[in-house]
DNA sequence: CACAAAAAAGTAACCGGTTACATTGGTAAT
DNA sequence: ATTACCAATGTAACCGGTTACTTTTTTGTG
């Protein structure tokens, strides 16, 4: 790997001047530019970033920390986030925390050197960390999809608790009562909000909370279909499910299905997020979509924004649209209710 | 953010000493050692990796290129990659080429300084610019499920035409012999292997292969979907697909549900990968495994070794494993045969 | 107590760049 | 021809660490 004190050699130019070719910057004479671009060229020479990053204390790189690398919309917004950030000429480092919030915090700080802004995307961090973080780092970051108590930092949200409202009036529109509910992690206040949303909906029709209709997932399919088997095995009566992503919402529906449970016909189901692979699902599945793509690239934009001006803080918060597809009819009378 | 000679005055020693301790290298009086280690507490201290690593030549960084963030296995993939990496202490980047070749070289190229080791995990990539990364790179690469002409690299691979062959022989032992083919890219050798699996399955039963049973799709589910679509509007009679990956088996199964077409009774449907979603479809996709957590978590542990020492190629190879689910049957006389 | 050997700590060069400042050389104005 | 100015280039310090080598301190031994 050629240094630029190769260069140097080969175009007979001094340190100084070769930067100069490679920045763009000072004066530099024409044929001289000429000669040091060719010695560069000859040499296949790359300036090490590493290098530059020092002197400059700008890496033109920024970091995405995300929870766990098979969470949700992971590939969306990975996808997104690539390409927002190559749109800008940034490099992007993409890390996990391996589902451990220490483990999650410690990565962070040791990206403060290697990058100029982080974009956060976490569901095992307590507010408090984050807040740890926020006033340790020197380096701006972004939280997207997380409700944050104030508005202390910059963020890219999703309003949780409206969403699952929308999810709840469009069941509670076809005329369904017994409504089942597949949660998320409840550590985290994405979950509790939804919660929320869910109760809320039930009590501004005077519908009481059961709880026993009322079971936490994980977030993937495996524990939506669990989550589902039980409901089944508890025999409790209900004539739709909403659950707090697609994925879990998938898994229910394979549950019911293999217990020869029609969905729509006997239970609806309604998701969150728009996963794409909802519409190759037989029934293809209804839910609220998350604008996960909008929010990584608004977040991405924020995040580069940040690394030049480091301004107030700036928050953008995105809603749920419904998505009407096939696994919600109106409850049917005849059956389980 | 402190740097180590923040760390030197307030303990009131040199840089030499600091950094011994940090490294636990060289000899340091116990008293001494205690004295720099809290007040790197107090000041919150992490080394600089971009420092350290441009003066040991050393990043403890091992990169991962993907062409694309939404290639296929792409979850399982860098969640083993991550837990693997952790594991030795390792920090890993990701990276996609966005699906462009020559954006990923250089993508590749750039990432000399950044890391001791890459893993390509490339689709776009052709084997002559493999060839030159190669011999452009002092880095050791580690190319992974990628069939290449000679073991030139460090390699982690797949049988994939023995992988089709064996899909094929689970279609031909239920009796189907009209077999359609849902194939993927034919840009790399891996989409050719495995078409030739294809073929070869039927040659030696001297089953004349029908160009028009085969169309060609990208590996997402999408394009599954119009594949199989496309196969319906042409008429052909066909009594199975086989399919080059899951998500492409899964959007035909979509397009076939549409039609009123059963899966399994008048068309069985294999897929390869055994793509976690596979489960949950009705009926449960039957596939061949492609053990992508495995061949990680060696390309991985390769990598890692290559940066210690720089001997011989290694490679190694998997094999395919047939996982009997739901989706395949045998033949049935009376339909579309 | 003197002295050698070992332990502990410091000095300075280096990694590969950037950049403020200094130096050189050429050109136009006087 | 002298001066002034500006373009072009070079010099050297710096970014934040590591490490070979040197110096100082401690320890052990006769």
């Amino acid at each position: 790997m050629s240094t630029i004190l190769d260069v140097c050699k080969l175009a007979n130019v001094s340190k100084a001047t070769v930067s100069r070719v490679i920045n763009g910057t000072g004066q530099v004479k024409e044929s001289t530019r000429e000669k040091v671009f060719s010695a560069m060229q000859s040499l296949g020479y790359r300036p090490n970033r590493l290098a530059q990053a020092l002197a400059t204390n700008k890496t033109h790189t920024i970091g995405l920390v995300v929870s766990d690398f098979d969470g949700i919309h992971f590939g969306l917004l990975l996808k997104q986030a690539a390409a927002s950030a190559e749109f800008a000429n940034k490099q992007l480092i993409v890390t996990d925390g391996h589902n451990d919030p220490d483990y999650e915090y410690e990565v962070i700080m040791q990206l403060e050197a290697q990058c100029d802004a982080v974009i956060l995307y976490s569901r095992t961090l307590t507010d408090d960390h984050i807040q740890h973080l926020h006033q340790q780092l020197t380096i701006p970051i972004v939280v997207i999809n997380r409700d944050l108590p104030e508005q202390l930092f910059h963020s890219v949200s999703f309003q949780q608790e409206d969403a699952v409202k929308l999810m709840m009036s469009h069941l509670l529109d076809n005329g369904h009562r017994k409504i089942a509910c597949i949660t998320g992690h409840m550590m985290n206040p994405t979950g509790v909000a939804r919660l929320n949303g869910y109760k809320h909906s039930l009590q501004q029709l005077d519908i009481k909370v059961d709880e026993k209709l009322i079971k936490h997932g994980a977030y993937d399919m495996k524990s939506g279909y669990q989550a589902c088997k039980e409901l089944l095995s508890d025999g409790i009566r209900f004539t739709a499910i909403v659950a707090f992503n697609d994925c879990m919402a998938l898994g229910s529906l394979r549950a019911l299905t293999e217990s020869g449970i029609k969905v729509p016909e006997q239970v609806s189901i309604i998701g969150i997020d728009n996963d794409p692979v909802s519409e190759f699902f037989t029934p293809r599945l209804t839910t609220v979509e998350l604008p996960i793509v909008d929010m990584t690239k608004q977040a991405v934009e924020l995040a580069i924004t940040l690394c030049e001006e480091t301004k107030a803080t700036h928050s953008y918060q995105y809603k749920g649209l419904l998505i009407e597809r096939e696994s919600v009819m109106p409850v049917n009378i005849t059956t389980r209710d």
